[in-house]
DNA sequence: CTGCCTGCAAACTCTTTGCACGAAT
DNA sequence: ATTCGTGCAAAGAGTTTGCAGGCAG
């Protein structure tokens, strides 16, 4: 279990910050943690009032920014319209998305190299890196031979 | 002069796909290859009515897809909610986004490490890669130590 | 009590689309 | 002559915001 500890990290950001713990906020938040997969804010809208039907739309998308600033949340934008969150479980590390485009599943995987890359590339151009993105759009090996993804059944 | 050379591209792009060479398409191709930093959709449809004042939005939204598949354009999602585009001069080589935090501005540097990293990758996860992106989001160190940004200026 | 938070619905931004006219082949 | 391309305006998707009432501190 690691709701208990993530969610008192929540509590605590929330009281550093001056903001207020409500029931709305911890629905939310619960029905982040409860999630394996990466969802959508829509999807986040509906899991949240599985557990508080009071929960709106409109308070998941004010609650999406302050999980992501306080690093619980990790957003992932994969210029398909929509983005997507994920809980993020293990903090300080580089973390790399390869989004498949034929299952248009996003795996994650940990990229420790990518702090080097970052700081080579910006420090080329006087800049001092705050965070970056290594993004790869693939296909599936087994889907072309075989016709099936592993994966997908 | 690549000028020639590109548009020469994009009627042979666009005889070969069956599609029509257009006063407004072209319009639209030399407003993007006029520029030299980054534009929007928008700003694009600006560029080209000073050419050709009959380039609608919904001509230029369509035209762009075709100037993207045809690799005279590169598409780059900093997931601002708006994308940018750049003529793609050089081609065959994988390029690294920067972001300036403190000016907007975005640099693009050449990263043929980046190759790769995206096969090592994806063949973890048995796929093969198709495109990636690396963007890395940094601050000014100029701004920060002496209150400028030299670039800026 | 004070003022931050909330739900609702309308507004916003960027992009896409249906339609009837017009132009390229 | 066909058929594809176009402008216009409306629709769409995802997200943000103004407002009046509600609940945390």
């Amino acid at each position: 279990m690691s709701i208990p500890t993530a969610r008192e990290r929540f509590r605590k950001f929330l009281a550093q910050k001056g903001l207020r713990v409500t029931s709305q906020r911890l629905a939310i938040f619960d029905a982040a943690f409860g999630r394996k997969e990466h969802f959508t804010a829509e999807q986040l809208l509906d899991y949240a009032r599985s557990i508080d039907d009071s929960v709106s739309r409109a308070t998941v998308y004010r609650t999406l920014p302050i999980m992501t600033r306080s690093a619980l949340l990790r957003e992932i934008d994969i210029g398909s319209g929509e983005k997507f969150y994920m809980p993020n479980l293990e903090q300080n590390t580089q973390i790399a998305q390869v989004v498949c485009l034929d299952c248009d599943r996003i795996f994650e995987i940990s990229a420790p190299f990518m702090e080097w890359y970052g700081s080579t590339v910006s420090s080329k151009l006087g800049l001092a890196p705050v965070s970056q993105r290594l993004q790869v759009s693939a296909r599936c090996n087994a889907l072309r031979d075989t016709g099936t993804c592993p994966r997908r059944a």
